[in-house]
DNA sequence: CGATTTTGACCTGCGC
DNA sequence: GCGCAGGTCAAAATCG
């Protein structure tokens, strides 16, 4: 593993505010960012909804390595929703942890898609990090599912003022 | 020493 | 039915 920490903070340090929307139906082809995408006039950020009414990989039942404990993942299309964001790592730190479990190389890009999936437990949010191979300033990232878990980034933000509204509950319902 | 990344193999869906 | 493209697993390697 190389520095990502540093790349981390620099996209930290960048706060592109990626825009989202809910996956349209109706646009099921692969190359959903064309070169008229990247060429919208938004300066930071643009968005494409990701295509497919049907999700094929989740309703996949994993067989591999003699042990199909892929769980039992229903047909019903988790919330997909794809951003494109200007950054220089292709992590983009949003608060959670995700944790590597693959990388592939795509057909029409020369970078390679890396695979994210959450690290809390029964979470189990993906996302897939790739990088334009017109712009290698954009990285294009698609979240998959919804965080069943508070942000752990956030709730350690808020853990001393969760403390100190404890200490003060009894003052003020004194007070009060 | 535990958690995470790397990386090759393997599996599935889809188009022809 | 076959091949390709994409997605996932899991063992090894590596980092903190």
């Amino acid at each position: 593993m190389e520095k990502g920490d540093a790349a981390a903070a620099a996209a930290q340090t960048q706060p592109a505010y990626p825009y989202f929307s809910s996956e349209p139906p109706g646009n099921t082809n692969n190359e959903y960012w064309s070169s008229s995408t990247i060429s919208l006039p938004l300066p930071e950020t643009a968005v494409q909804g990701m295509g497919g009414d049907h999700d094929g990989e989740a309703s996949r039942e994993k067989g591999a390595k003699s042990s199909s404990n892929w769980r039992t993942s229903r047909k019903a299309s988790r919330p997909r929703f794809a951003f494109q964001t200007r950054s220089a790592s292709d992590v983009l730190d949003d608060g959670y942890r995700w944790r590597k479990y693959g990388q592939k190389a795509v057909k029409n890009s020369i970078h390679p898609r890396s695979y994210y999936r959450c690290t809390h437990q029964a979470c189990n949010v993906k996302k897939q990090v790739q990088r334009l191979s017109e712009d290698r300033s954009i990285v294009v990232t698609t979240y998959e599912g919804v965080h069943n878990h508070p942000c752990d980034k956030l709730m350690e933000a808020l853990a001393p003022l969760m403390k100190q509204v404890q200490f003060l509950a009894p003052l003020l319902n004194g007070l009060l």
